[in-house]
RNA sequence: GCCGAAGUGGCGGAACUGGCAGACGCGCACGACUCAAAAUCGUGUACCUUUGGUAUGUGGGUUCGAUUCCCACCUUCGGCACCA
């Protein structure tokens, strides 16, 4: 063989050759064209927090083999870039380097770009956007203007989750944990009192439900019906001695008629009212160490419930019953309406409470298959649903038709309603940080809330900024940007100082690749209405509960402003999973077990890095590193160069049998990678590619070289390469004199001809047992391989004379013979 | 406690609609090449009491036939959780 006249695979000389190239040509360019069909692929945008992690690769790269299939494909693919480039990251490293927070950023942004290009992936850079300029977040300014004027955005005074560490506030959706800890550093959240800003993401809870006509993983559509947490039931008024209403939501109205006392939390706003003189020093001393215990003390389930007597009565209005009204904690503030009407036998924390504290337990209920309950001596409530007793007219009400009943008599009297409560709160966005978008608000002493005019945004924020972690927003502490004059009235007013969550700006990114920065409105109308919606979405299930409501939220909200189009954003998402470290550990700095994908594409460049990616895992599932499984990747990639590029040993001297074996495969193959590339199953794309090239090397020992299928073969081998491992595919398809670029040639076309199999094996199974196989002509009837089979010498000798029960005939599968 | 996902060789994983379990790769063993090593190439690689038998977390079921469908359980991971 001559070695000598091929060239060494250097893989660092031919991807930088290919990315300049690319570059230069702009074969990435994604413009509108409407004689092709539209192919929007999105992948989570990462924060410019300094390095591209390994975990980067393995988002973007499967996705940008999709993209390039779909080109292929004949598709119009859209594939855009952009920074997440507001947040705590950069404000922390400006306090700890003294260095400002847009400098850090867009330094952080220039490298990581650079570590972008070098995946070799096809975004269209155009397209970038980057959400700390001014020229976008004014558009994130003007929505929130719009939900403003809408009534979607209001501010509330209220206790909020505080961290202490970050010197924020927080969402409810970025507090984790049974300790209820910080998202981004784990510091346990404690409340603050404070006037913020919220989104009613709560009147969108029903619609966020429905996931009809979208094809998201369920695994999400789970985890966002749980946060939305819906339970139907019933609002019933009861009232104070006093005549205060107080409204109790409850999913058991068939259980009013057991309600022995009312339970409301300790921040509810009759607590002072319904205090007497006698028990206030009791209440007093429960509400202030309320107050002050952790949530984590409070909201943990097994703790003995704890209480106190208000010294108030309520009366029950399904029967006029005189019940008292405890204060406890075991009641949230945050849900329903932070009061309870208490049915100690049929709920557990209600049962606990009443026995502790010595109240009545009435039994309404009456499960059939159960004895006869006693409040009296029953240890534990019954929550099942049964015979509805004890309660006047509605006694002996089935319990499946109890809920009914009950509400439509609730309804005629007045006294309630048929309600649905959500565990969905209101999105907070308000945050005491310097590095956001500012919210455009201004306080007048006169006009009150004021929005700033539409023609003023944006409003910028100041680059003289003083560092001082003080709980205030830096906003507060410079000495002018606040001051403004009011819009309305022209008198002295100031502006809103805190900023907003950086969700915000990740809420409409997808609309800002469209036509970035586009001067007049947040997107260029002709573009939206060509690229979306957006076709793929990827990213990490981290996001599920946080970024996806937010977003389907936005897209909502949108859509009912007159903004957007359509039901969703994103038709269709697909997670990826996680790259663990080598020891199977959550990769840190810490930890020390990081995976540096500059390392390795210098090793072994970015194509055998994108391969091995695709390869080691199922992924949406993930898996650890594993540093010598990459050498497989990299053996592949190599083999296919030298295989290509190296003649074979008596060419043109292949059998016909061995030309038509190898055109069977490589059909068989180009089907199954096609469909892989579509369904995201990229580990069984390089294995199928690798097992076809198993097929090429044997072929090409046989003598295949140089014969026209040969030719054929490689030509689809590299087409099928090309949106796996872009950089070698055209570069083979350059030395092969193939005409430039492998990323404008179209997915080959399918030969179901050649694909076919000529013979069959059949399994010959006896009683569910391989016994034998044979192999039979593709057209064999079924009739001739039964008897075929039958005749089998393995089979005779088991037979030994007896006749089969049955004869079972997969075709082209297996036969099996049933003694 | 509730909701969800996943359990297949030493490892990552494959198996399209219920039809040959373990594709492909890693690792390992042996061999070729080499003075030697690396690289490369080739062969082998689930287990056992081996004319056969047993194996896809465990135990059942449906079926001629189950990794695949059904029931119960175990383990691991993720989410929610005094949510009325």
């Amino acid at each position: 063989m001559s070695e000598t006249i091929v060239p060494i695979y250097d893989a660092q000389k031919i991807e930088k050759k290919w990315q300049q190239k690319w570059a230069e040509d702009k074969i990435y360019d994604s413009n509108i064209d409407h004689n092709r069909q539209k192919y929007y692929v999105l992948t989570m945008l990462p924060y410019p927090s300094g390095n591209l992690h390994i975990g980067h690769w393995y988002a973007m790269t499967p996705p940008d083999a999709h993209a390039r299939f779909k080109r292929m494909q004949g598709y119009n693919v859209m594939f855009p870039m952009g920074f997440d480039a507001f947040g705590l990251p950069a404000e922390n490293a400006a306090i700890k380097n003294n260095i400002h927070p847009s400098k850090w950023t867009f330094a952080n942004i220039d490298h990581m770009r650079n570590q972008l290009k070098s995946m070799g992936a096809m975004f269209d850079w155009r397209r970038e956007i980057i959400s700390a300029k001014p020229e976008y977040y004014r558009w994130t300014e003007w929505f929130f203007l719009q939900l403003y004027k809408h009534n979607l955005a209001y501010r509330k005074f209220s206790p909020v989750d505080w961290c202490p560490h970050c010197n924020t506030t927080l969402a409810r959706e970025q507090v984790w944990g049974d300790d209820r800890h910080c998202e981004r550093c784990g510091t346990p959240v404690i409340k603050k009192d404070l006037n913020q800003w919220y989104f009613r993401t709560t009147n969108y809870a029903e619609e966020l439900l429905d996931f009809s006509e979208m094809d998201w993983p369920e695994r999400v559509q789970t985890l966002q019906t749980n946060w939305i947490g819906r339970s139907e039931g019933a609002s019933v008024t009861f009232k104070t001695e006093y005549g205060d209403p107080m409204e109790v939501f409850t999913t058991r109205p068939d259980t009013l008629w057991g309600a022995t006392f009312m339970v409301i939390a300790p921040e509810h706003p009759l607590v002072a009212k319904l205090t007497k003189p006698e028990t206030a020093a009791a209440v007093n001393a429960y509400v202030e160490q309320a107050t002050r215990q952790t949530d984590i003390q409070r909201e943990s389930a097994d703790r003995e419930k704890t209480g106190v007597f208000s010294g108030s009565y309520a009366i029950n209005p399904v029967n006029q019953a005189r019940i008292p009204i405890w204060i406890a904690d075991y009641v949230l503030m945050g849900y329903g309406t932070g009061a309870i009407m208490a049915v100690p036998a049929h709920d557990q924390r209600d049962f606990e409470f009443a026995r502790k504290f010595g109240l009545d337990v009435i039994v309404v209920v009456q499960p059939d298959d159960m004895e006869p309950l006693d409040g009296n001596t029953m240890t534990e409530a019954v929550p099942a649903h049964g015979k509805v007793v004890n309660s006047d007219h509605l006694t002996g009400t089935p319990g499946d038709e109890a809920f009914n009943k009950v509400v439509t008599w609730l309804e005629e009297q007045k006294i309630g309603h048929r309600t649905i409560n959500y565990r969905l709160r209101d999105w907070l966005i308000s945050r005491q940080r310097y590095w956001g978008t500012p919210i455009p608000m201004i306080y007048c002493p006169h006009c009150g809330v004021v929005p700033v005019p539409e023609n003023e945004l944006p409003v910028k924020l100041p680059d003289d900024i003083e560092w001082k972690p003080t709980g205030e927003s830096p906003l507060k502490l410079h000495p002018t940007w606040k001051h403004v004059k009011c819009p309305v009235c022209g008198a002295d007013a100031e502006r809103e100082t805190d900023t907003m969550d950086t969700f915000m700006c990740s809420s409409w990114y997808h609309l800002g690749y469209l036509s970035p920065y586009f001067p007049t409105w947040p997107f260029d109308q002709k573009e939206y209405d060509y690229w979306m919606p957006v076709d793929i979405y990827t990213g990490g299930i981290e996001h599920a509960t946080m970024h996806l409501i937010y977003t389907r939220f936005f897209h909502k909200a949108g859509r009912d402003m007159g903004i957007m189009k359509g039901k969703e954003a994103m038709v269709k998402l697909r997670n990826q999973g996680i790259v663990l470290g080598e020891d199977n550990e959550k990769m840190s700095k810490s930890r020390g077990n990081v995976v540096d994908p500059d390392k390795l594409v210098v090793q072994y460049g970015a194509d055998t890095v994108r391969a091995y990616l695709m390869f080691f895992a199922r992924w949406e599932m993930g898996a650890p590193w594993n540093s010598s499984g990459i050498e497989g990747s990299s053996r592949w990639v190599r083999r296919v160069w030298s295989t290509f590029l190296e003649p074979g040993d008596k060419p043109k001297s292949a059998s016909a049998e061995t030309l038509r074996a190898l055109r069977r495969k490589l059909y068989q193959t180009l089907r199954s990678v096609g469909r892989d590339l579509d369904t995201f199953q990229f580990n069984t794309v390089i294995s199928g590619l690798m097992e076809l090239l198993n097929e090429l090397t044997k072929a090409k020992q046989a003598g295949a070289w140089g014969t026209a299928e040969w030719n054929e073969a490689v030509d689809v081998y590299l087409r099928m390469m090309a949106p796996v491992t872009p950089h070698i595919a055209e570069e083979l398809w350059a030395q092969l004199g193939k005409p430039y670029s492998i990323h404008t040639q179209s997915w080959p076309e399918m030969d179901e001809e050649a694909a076919r199999e000529d013979e069959v094996t059949y399994v010959v199974q006896v009683n569910g047992k391989l016994r034998d196989r044979i192999t039979l002509p593709a057209d064999t009837s079924t009739e001739d391989a039964k008897t075929a089979a039958l005749s089998s010498k393995a089979v005779l000798g088991i037979l030994d004379g007896k006749k089969p029960q049955k004869v079972v005939v997969v075709p082209k599968k297996l036969i099996n013979i049933v003694l």
